[in-house]
DNA sequence: TCTTAATAAAGAAAAAAATCTTTAATTAAT
DNA sequence: ATTAATTAAAGATTTTTTTCTTTATTAAGA
């Protein structure tokens, strides 16, 4: 019984607002590195990202790397177990579909590379897009998704269409083999449970900030 | 003592969570009122949004409108106590900087305008940007912000500047009279109290979908 | 060498959010 | 009219996440 436990793997019990500190934590990892900063201390880390000191302590214990009393963390180990960790130092290659404005922006954004994450290609039904390119990045038929995605073994798919086909499309990659999805479209996308689904809602920030913004004009 | 209470302003105890699923409710409600649907029952939304129905009714009480035993909400009743709720109703002028890939992706992004939000002119030091237009939003030298905001009384600004000069930029903000902030650099800004920080993290959901991937991945 | 201060790490407590339960209302069907 | 089923709403419970507390370590300074 106890024996099984630690055959086990451990059910991945890291909190979700972890995984989304740790690119930040990245990020300034990246600036110390640049500056040749060799340790920084979990304090030091919470100052720059406004964050509990523990907080920072209990998140970085989740990539098994440990730091020194008095001394922190290596910053080179540190970003090593991170990117680890988030698997930012494997290669991701996605499928996009939808090469509308939201689309080429993504396809534009550079910064995903850092993450791991390149668009090799991106797919649209409508004819004056197909056979162009945004910043380098082919635009096939629809069509192709699925010859392409089998062949190159593509894993993730983007959906970056109109909101009234992305259940449509979202079948569509099922089908074709797609294991996560990142949805950009406001609609709740159903899949079965052994596909990841990863919602960006661009409203939800938006709304944030508004509503705070009321609360403070109200004030006066 | 007990008369304060009544006089004084509730303190805007809306969880973030529930601010952040309104815009999802919103989606749906627009599309039920373009299909004509009269009344929407809190299940009825939930089962689309993939929540719990009582999670939809205690978001939807924040809104001050109340539904009718087996019937639901009213569909326009509703959007109108949401979009009041969120300030979508309103307009909202906001000053980009930063005309780069991001900045341009978000004035061409069109969604805004149903948030209320229009970004009516774009900043950055680049010569080669500055004159030009995107989407049909003018980009200025960063010099005229000042003048401008000033002129327009904005009080949004979107900061989609390289992360070495976005706190530089967040200082003149602040100095020109900006209220609240979206900041798309993976920088934690450094602001008066009474200024707003609105960031959104692009790596972090992408963090977030790799180590589900990660995880399923390692279950093989 | 000894003391002091800073810090990682583990655990406890508190706070926040989601889910579950109960109640009461009321519409629709019989 | 009566009954049954649905649902909003309020409250309780559970879960999750954050913050606080304590302990032990250890580097730097006296």
């Amino acid at each position: 019984m106890e024996l099984q436990n630690t055959l086990v793997k451990k059910p991945q019990p890291v909190p979700e607002p972890t995984v989304r500190r740790m690119p930040s934590y990245l990020t300034i990892l990246h600036r110390l590195h640049d500056e040749h900063v060799l340790f920084v201390s979990a304090p030091q880390l919470a100052r720059q990202l406004n964050v509990d000191p523990t907080q920072v302590v209990k998140d970085i214990s989740y990539t098994g790397i440990t730091g020194r009393t008095r001394v922190g963390y290596g910053v080179d180990e540190l970003i090593g177990g991170l990117e680890e960790f988030l698997g930012f130092n494997r290669k991701h290659e996605a499928f996009l579909v939808g090469a509308g404005f939201l689309g080429s922006a993504l396809m534009q954004y550079q910064g995903f590379r850092e993450a791991g994450m390149k668009i090799v290609a991106a797919f649209d039904t409508d004819k004056k897009k197909i056979g162009t390119e945004v910043a380098g990045i082919p635009v096939f038929d629809l069509e192709k998704f699925r010859d392409l995605a089998g062949r190159l073994h593509i894993t993730i798919g983007i959906i970056t269409t109109p909101a009234s086909v992305a259940q449509q499309i979202a079948d569509l990659m099922v089908g074709w083999g797609i294991k996560a999805i990142w949805n950009f479209t406001p609609i709740a996308l159903k899949v079965p449970s052994n596909v990841i689904i990863q919602d960006t809602h661009i409203y939800a920030n938006l709304a944030v900030m508004l509503n705070k913004l009321a609360a403070i004009k109200e004030e006066i």
